[in-house]
DNA sequence: TCGCGGCGATAGGCATTCCCTATAACGGCA
DNA sequence: TGCCGTTATAGGGAATGCCTATCGCCGCGA
């Protein structure tokens, strides 16, 4: 059975005249009472009683008559959901952040991303980095914003930024006296965050340090982090974007010598069919930060 | 767009795996996943994401899964219905009978008709010639048992039974005395029916009186008319099935010598489709009346 | 590291279906 | 009786659908 003879039938009910009925559809009437025909043979049903002047339909076919406009219908609204899908830039969008970027980029981008894309529904997601590319994989999440590269032939990413890292001490420290610092000078006290952390290991890296550290202080946040190196509690590194939160809170911020620093990337399913709408929010991420880097390298730092 | 097509998709969205669906469908894998990259491209819209370990629904899909299921049932149910309905003995029968037959041929037929065709609901519709063949041309009826010839090309016909007028007569009119009454005797004081039955015409006709009576006495019904004549008001002539009735109420009955009656004939649309269903119902009153008039020649007459 | 196997995509050939034009058949009407 | 309007039928050509065979991709294990 086929949705057009369907609307065959339809036709023909409403117009209860073959000849009109094929002007409707836009065929011949011909192959419009064929095409009837037919339906009524596959039901095996009259569904009409014909003579030269009317055609009037069977009690069957008005029997028939409401599931057959309910079914055309139904692909009606098909054809018009699709349509209103089509736009890969419109409908949800559910973007994974790691925590040490997330507060810091969003308020940055968001704005930008209304703007930019403004029917789609940008939905962040904060969690560590091994969490994201498990949603990602298990397509709960449309793309991730990752400071580390991917791994695997599934999934494929690109780089939409450098962020340097920054010295954070605490106004008193000795090293605030100096104007650049090298990574290895931070190892003596410096404080990182949790395990599962990507920055955690970037920052014990860049400064030489394979293991973790010894002590008990280990934050779960990056803002937490900040705040103990306030009090005085160490030193530690942070991402640029941090800065400004950095300097809210009292820490004195210095370049690192070796220009440490990480890569953010957008990475997706490498199968993943709405590629436009991930580049285009990676390229309104990139646009902006950009234009960030120029103003806070000549301003903030 | 096709039926076909979105039994595709739902197999797909199913089974997550395009062989196994198209196991599923009949079909051969390519052919699945042609058609279901037909529809893809005619939606505008990607539905799966497809890797070589599985097949993911994308977000438009899931959207437009739901219409999906739908229609594909409801084009089941018009399958399902039409198989209801294909059975031409099965679904509502409406049979016109004219006034003066139905009291009497109904209560002889009916659960004959009950036994030969339990599926087929006969809906009698009782009222006049004209009227039974206007409802029968508008397509509200879907036979007629009338017991004049019909006319025109759009109508059909085919006769049941023969049915003998009868005499009817007060018990004190001086023709009771009679074996046998003369069509032209009972012209002398005749009752009538109200104009448009048909029996009011084949009576008149019957006793050689082409035009009306002068009296005021014209009962609307058979019924009526039994009583006037049980009360004395005149003599009448009776179809053979009203025997019973007559004799109920006292009146005595008298063959008639030029062996009046009427024909009894069912009629329907020279188009209509269910034509084995008005053959069905005739013959299932044909049959019974020749058992009746067997028995009726024999007995009460 | 190199086949191997599973899976979806692609290609080519064949059958069916669909649609068109032309025309027949039928009934109504003047 | 001939004409007109309507539906049905016939035949040819195009499009669609389906099949088998094969490719390309990817993960896995020897």
């Amino acid at each position: 059975m086929n949705l057009r003879d369907l609307r065959y039938l339809l036709a023909v009910a409403e117009h209860g005249h073959f000849g009109r009925a094929a002007e409707a559809c836009g065929v011949s009437q011909p192959t419009l009472s064929v095409q009837v025909r037919k339906l009524e043979e596959l039901l095996g049903v009259a569904l009409f009683e014909r003579t030269s002047k009317a055609v009037a339909p069977t009690a069957a076919c008005e029997r028939l008559l409401g599931h057959v406009r309910m079914a055309v219908a139904e692909a009606d609204s098909i054809l018009a959901v699709a349509a209103n899908l089509r736009d890969p830039l419109a409908g949800r969008f559910r973007l994974g952040i790691i925590p040490t970027l997330a507060p810091y980029l969003l308020p940055l981008v968001f704005a930008a991303l209304k703007d930019a894309l403004p029917a789609l529904e940008v939905e962040p997601w904060e969690d560590q980095t091994t969490a994201l590319l498990d949603r990602l994989r298990a397509h709960e999440l449309d793309a991730a914003l990752l400071a580390t590269a991917v791994d695997g032939p599934d999934l494929a990413s690109e780089v939409l930024f450098d962020e340097p890292f920054l010295a954070a001490l605490p106004p008193e420290h000795p090293l605030a006296a100096r104007a650049v610092v090298a990574e290895e000078d931070l190892a003596e006290d410096m404080l990182v965050l949790a395990e599962g952390h990507c920055l955690r290991d970037q920052a014990l890296a860049a400064c030489g340090r394979g293991g973790a550290l010894g002590g008990a202080l280990r934050a779960a946040s990056l803002s937490t982090l900040l705040n103990m190196v306030a009090a005085g509690y160490g030193t530690t590194m942070i991402p640029g974007l941090a800065a400004g939160a950095a300097q809210d809170v009292g820490i004195v911020l210095r370049p690192l010598a070796a220009q440490a620093g990480r890569t953010v990337r957008i990475a997706w399913r490498a199968r993943y069919p709405r590629r436009s709408a991930v580049d285009a929010v990676g390229e309104v991420i990139a646009a902006r930060l950009r234009g960030f880097a120029a103003g806070a390298t000549a301003g903030t730092i």
